[in-house]
DNA sequence: ACTTGACCTTTCCCTAGGGGCAAGGTTGCA
DNA sequence: TGCAACCTTGCCCCTAGGGAAAGGTCAAGT
């Protein structure tokens, strides 16, 4: 009959592990020996093995402790599922996997891919790093506060992006940011903008979140911020639109 | 800007997860808004899915906290460090999900796959039931006190098995459990047993653990105890050699 | 016979990564 | 104006053990 450290060193846990599994039942105290020595036995060992498995298998020490006590069928039943369960802990890890490669490589994003991506080609058309993490902020926001919306009002913006004209006064929009606020360039493009608007969506309101939500409002004043000349193009479009 | 919940639901935390984040020094805290909520922006979204990221593959949040300020040099060779981490736990898991399936199945044994084997083919070999879950609880005991010396033990055993005439001689001796401990039958196989053991090592011990260790001892009053005749046999046995 | 080092015993506190509740303040919408 | 759904801090609880204290025991060498 051998003593807790060798039966700890055999199996391969801590002598502490087996005293907690005493202690919380699921595995049961063998007799003591003439100095009060736990001895234990091979059934003891046994045990132990089985016990370890579904602990390794991450199956909670109560959750342990029922099964002793559970029918053949009840235990069949309950090792499928914790089967099951570890196939999608693996499947977790790995997805965990490529998104720790993903940091590694600095392309670790919290948005969809396909706004990703997206970003990915406004920097290749020849938009500014400012502009793409303008709108990569403003994505995250968007998304953040209307995740059910957001995909669809994407969609609609990667639409106009498409078309060559409209781009093209994207970035002009973007090249504004340095100009001065009384460039006449800068009505000019106003203008042009607040048709292409008009052109786009009619004289309804273009697609927008909740008119009660200030989300776009403070993305436009965080934008306006960085600019003097931005904040004028803003001004001009709305007035050209309001009137 | 976004508050603690819209930021927990978009990222998939809890609330909670997020005040432990910036209680722990890892997830530097936004400015509060004039009623003292928290505010959050994009640029902390990036952040918080980059220590999700990191914790999900398990590193411990101390760990996250002092990566903040590490040198790119060293970040990317922690990620490095993780992900070979997270490989061989995936690589655990699967073992143990092997494990559980042989648990499933009733083969888990804390037993070398030969010494499994071995005690299979006991059952083939027409041993009963008694004697091989006797002999497995034999070999766990030695395996478990005797780690080093064990599997040579075992190769003797098996090898001595493996012969026709001292197999049956073993058989004998199993079948011998039920009988009178007064049967004449039982001496002759003592003296059968014993010379085989003699023609086998010579004069000289047979091979053995320590001389002080009691696990062949207490082996034997195991056996013994589970039967007269099996405990007249061992006192023959012993008296032929000893003489 | 004595010491030494490696065991064993119990009890207690500590950790990570949160969960859950309480008691209170705030916001948004009808 | 009221209600539901937020937010705030603070507190205790949980799991699966780790580690240390304070004492008893065992085997080996001297």
């Amino acid at each position: 009959m051998i003593t807790i450290g060798q039966l700890a060193r055999y199996i391969g846990v801590s002598t502490k592990t087996i005293r907690v599994y005493h202690d919380k039942g699921l595995f049961s105290e063998p007799d003591r020996d003439a100095s009060g020595y736990r001895r234990y036995g091979a059934k003891d060992a046994i045990d132990l093995v089985k016990i370890r498995t579904l602990a390794e298998a991450g199956v909670p020490l109560s959750r342990i402790k029922d099964l002793r006590s559970a029918t053949d069928q009840e235990f069949q039943q309950a090792l499928h599922e914790i089967d099951n369960n570890l196939t999608t802990r693996i499947r977790d890890l790995r997805a965990t996997q490529g998104r720790l490669r993903e940091l590694a490589a600095g392309h670790l994003a919290p948005l969809p891919t396909e706004v990703a991506a997206h970003l990915q080609h406004l920097a290749r058309w020849g938009f500014t790093p400012r502009w793409v993490d303008l709108q990569r902020d403003l994505w995250i926001l968007v998304f953040a506060t209307h995740p059910d919306r957001a995909i669809n009002l994407f969609h609609d913006q990667a639409e106009t992006l498409a078309d060559l004209a409209l781009r093209q006064l994207f970035l002009d929009y973007d090249r504004a940011h340095d100009l001065n606020a009384d460039d006449p360039r800068i009505d000019n493009l106003a203008r042009r903008i607040a048709k292409a608007i008009q052109d786009r969506y009619g004289p309804d309101e273009p697609p927008e979140l909740d008119a009660a939500s200030a989300i776009p409002a403070l993305i436009q004043d965080t934008v306006n911020a960085s600019s003097p000349a931005w904040q004028r193009v803003d001004t001009l479009i709305r007035a050209h639109l309001g009137a």
